[in-house]
DNA sequence: AGCACGCCGACT
DNA sequence: GTCGGCGTGCTC
């Protein structure tokens, strides 16, 4: 190979182009930078940790412009050419500027330049340090006469086991390095290949659990893209293990994505359970240390499943075998915040087929857009209907809020079912989406509703704390006693998992409840007390919010009680729907996941809503068939596809400004692509910044993204874009 | 994004 | 008289 002219570097920056760098000097004519390379490289005034995308014979830049590369910092590509292959995939279709997509795909640690690999320091003694040693020195410095002696008795030590054993030995060898008489080394670690056992499955496959893993390993050689609808309790956790242990028999290895781990913390406990072999996890709550360590792990392959969040879709697994995506209707897939969105399931089908490996799609309650691509043909779907233990399907009904009394958000025939099922001495468990004890606080004589200063938003009263707190930007104050505004009292309005705590302890006096919402779960292990509390039968009810659908079981429920389904079924948000039959079918799931079959309760001002009638009477199949088919009407998603762009600003009318700009500068635009909008956010003012978003409508994909390739670079010129912060979000899932 | 350079208000 | 506000422009 001969030595390239410039090397075109991506940095992490909000300019799509590459930039130009002449190779480190003192390269030898027949050594080539790799594609994948982290190099360090002057920038204006500032180092920077680029990626080198490819090399060229010449710039376009003129030649005394140059710099040259400072430092090449990997001797391998932390990119191998099918993971540059992806992110260059990703940075196209959510038309975002490459650095920044290789930069969400590396742990910090590395973006800033930390070593790929790990290795080890070790520290030596000198033939000087030897010799001073023994004529008796050092005399008078203790501390390093001990470090000394122990690296020539024990022929060297390593920096990690000096720091367990001797506090402060960095000084003392820093002293004696000084003088020659110890030296330090940095050699990589070798991972030893690394054990693997699989120990064996409590239970057998039931057969549709065999049909479904036997389908995907037909596959497990090429691509496959994969639906596992799968009820809760009918075992789909068993088909991942199954498959898993598949492909590392066969010496692959496998990536494994979850919506949230510190919500399912059961899954990695299954998954260690069955196999003896290291595991890679990559969640949010690690430090930036402890994921530059399980990246390492993944990169190396000593790792031989890799489990984690959303960004784990990037996670480098050497010799992949299959990726699976568990809840993958979950909406935290989606990266809907920051700089770079992206739906990490919708990633890693595209990864899989790349990769030539299966991938599986897990769900009780798939996204309608998965189910559409069943529809098509796209992906095959295998189904798993039967519940483990011969559990019965949960028996759902409606109950009419117009026509039943009331009593603080519980209904006459709610309450009375409660009662019922505690008699039967079955658990119950009341879901209600919104945590705090009630959303408003009303003076009773002139009408005053406490306000979120910086968002158009009610604060919530949380009682127990005695504070007023703004869910959507955090805003906490104290709980006032008397109206500020005219001084009389003020009342809570309205119904929270701390308020409906507090009505059921008053109807069943000496029976337990446990609370499950955000506010109760704020450290590690909290969780695991409520569920605990559940399951030893301590506590007989349990209030929670969403947080109850994930994951955890609770076999001695049999009864669900859904509070309010209504926020859902009139929503601008044509996801909405979709969004409550999930929970509602979630959360039912909770129910009679023993031997006794479960009741579930779902109060609603709107009984006759089809929406409601297709889920109960056909159920989440049937919902589906009905809300695809009103998508289908609407042409909305997966019947068109959408791009929103974003933005926000100090004042209502700059960001609007923005948007108006934008939609003006796409007059010329093809028929093929629709704008709706600008307008302002349904919540416009959060967090003290006004949000306007602008629609981009159209009924094929390519039209839409060559539509966006000619228009993004001329609005990203507009003056008005600079007085706002906006952002592209391509499948936008939510529409404010 | 940083980080400069560059012109107009309240302070040692 | 300076320190500093953030508007505009560039970074191979």
């Amino acid at each position: 190979m001969t030595a390239p002219g410039v090397l075109r570097v991506a940095l992490d920056m909000p300019l799509g182009r590459l930039f130009d760098y002449l190779p480190p000097a003192p390269l030898a004519a027949d050594f080539a930078i790799e594609p994948g390379v982290r190099v360090g490289v002057p920038f204006g005034r500032q180092r920077l940790v680029g990626v080198v995308m490819e090399s060229a014979r010449c710039s376009e830049v003129p030649a005394e412009r140059l710099k040259a590369v400072l430092q090449v910092l990997d001797p391998i590509p932390v990119f191998d050419r099918s993971a540059l292959e992806l992110l260059r995939w990703a940075a196209e279709y959510y038309h975002h500027p490459i650095g920044q997509v290789l930069a969400a795909a590396l742990p910090k640690a590395l973006r800033l330049g930390a070593e790929v690999r790990a290795s080890e320091e070790r520290w030596i003694a000198t033939a000087q340090g030897r010799e001073a040693l023994a004529r008796g020195d050092p005399r008078r410095a203790p501390k390093q006469r001990e470090l000394l002696a122990h690296l020539v008795e024990h022929d060297g030590a390593l920096a990690d086991t000096l720091s367990e054993t001797m506090a402060g030995w960095r000084d003392a060898a820093r002293s004696l390095a000084a003088r020659g008489w110890i030296a330090s080394t940095e050699t990589p670690v070798t991972n030893t290949t690394a054990p693997l056992e699989i120990r064996a499955p409590a239970l057998e496959l039931r057969e549709e659990q065999t049909v479904a893993v036997e389908r995907v390993c037909e596959s497990l050689q090429r691509f496959g893209a994969f639906v596992l609808h799968g009820v809760t309790g009918s075992g789909k956790t068993e088909v991942y293990l199954r498959l898993v242990e598949r492909v590392l028999e066969q010496g692959r290895r496998a990536l494994v994505l979850v919506p949230e781990i510190g919500l399912t913390p059961q899954l990695v406990g299954r998954f260690r359970d069955r196999f003896d072999t290291p595991m890679a996890v990559l969640h949010s709550a690690l430090t930036d240390h402890e994921r530059l360590l399980a990246w390492r792990d993944a990169f190396s392959g000593h790792a031989r499943v890799v489990l984690g969040t959303r960004s784990a879709v990037f996670a480098p697994v050497p010799e992949l075998g299959i990726i699976i995506v568990d809840e993958e209707h979950d909406a935290s897939f989606k990266q809907h915040e920051g700089g770079f969105r992206y739906s990490a399931r919708d990633l890693a089908v595209v990864r899989a087929r790349r990769a030539n490996v299966p991938v599986l799609l897990g769900s009780a309650t798939p996204a309608l857009e998965t189910l559409h691509n069943v529809a098509g043909g796209r992906y095959e779907r295998l189904t798993l209907q039967h519940r483990a233990a011969q559990a019965a399907p949960p028996r759902m009904s409606l109950v009419d809020l117009r026509t039943n009394a009331v009593h603080s958000g519980l209904s006459t025939p709610a309450i009375q079912a409660i009662e019922r099922h505690l008699r039967e001495d079955g658990q119950v468990l009341v879901f209600l989406n919104r945590r705090g004890y009630a959303p408003t606080l009303l003076c009773t004589a002139c009408g005053w509703i406490a306000p979120c200063r910086d968002c158009d938003a009610r604060l919530t009263v949380h009682r127990s704390a005695g504070r007023l707190r703004c869910h959507h930007c955090g805003a906490d104050s104290p709980l006032p006693a008397r109206c500020p505004q005219c001084g009389f009292t003020v009342k809570p309005v309205g119904q929270g998992t701390e308020r409906i705590e507090e009505t059921l302890t008053a109807l069943f006096p000496g029976v337990t409840l446990a609370r499950l919402d955000r506010d109760v779960v704020r450290r590690r292990g909290d969780m695991e007390e409520v569920v605990r509390r559940m399951s030893s039968g301590q506590a007989r009810i349990l209030v929670g919010t969403q947080m109850v659908t994930k994951g955890h079981d609770f076999p001695n429920v049999t009864l669900v009680v859904v509070l309010n389904a209504d926020q859902g079924l009139f929503s601008s948000d044509f996801r909405a729907p979709e969004r409550l039959a999930q929970t509602i079918v979630q959360v039912a799931g909770r129910a009679g996941r023993g031997s006794r079959p479960g009741e579930v309760l779902i109060q609603t001002e709107f009984p006759s809503h089809p929406l409601l009638l297709s889920l109960l009477a056909e159920g989440y199949d049937g919902f589906a068939h009905t809300a695809l088919a009103e998508r289908a009407q609407a042409s909305w998603p997966p019947f068109s596809r959408l791009a929103a762009v974003r933005d926000s600003a100090k004042t209502a009318e700059a960001a609007l400004e923005f948007l108006t700009d934008a939609r003006k500068l796409a007059r010329d635009a093809s028929r093929s692509v629709r704008l709706l909008g600008p307008v302002p956010a349904a919540m416009a003012k959060r967090a003290g910044r006004y949000h306007a978003q602008l629609l981009l409508e159209s009924a094929d994909r390519s039209s839409l993204h060559q539509f966006l390739d000619s228009w993004l670079p001329r609005i990203e010129e507009l003056p008005s874009a600079r007085r706002v912060r906006w952002a592209l979000d391509v499948d936008p899932i939510e529409l404010f």
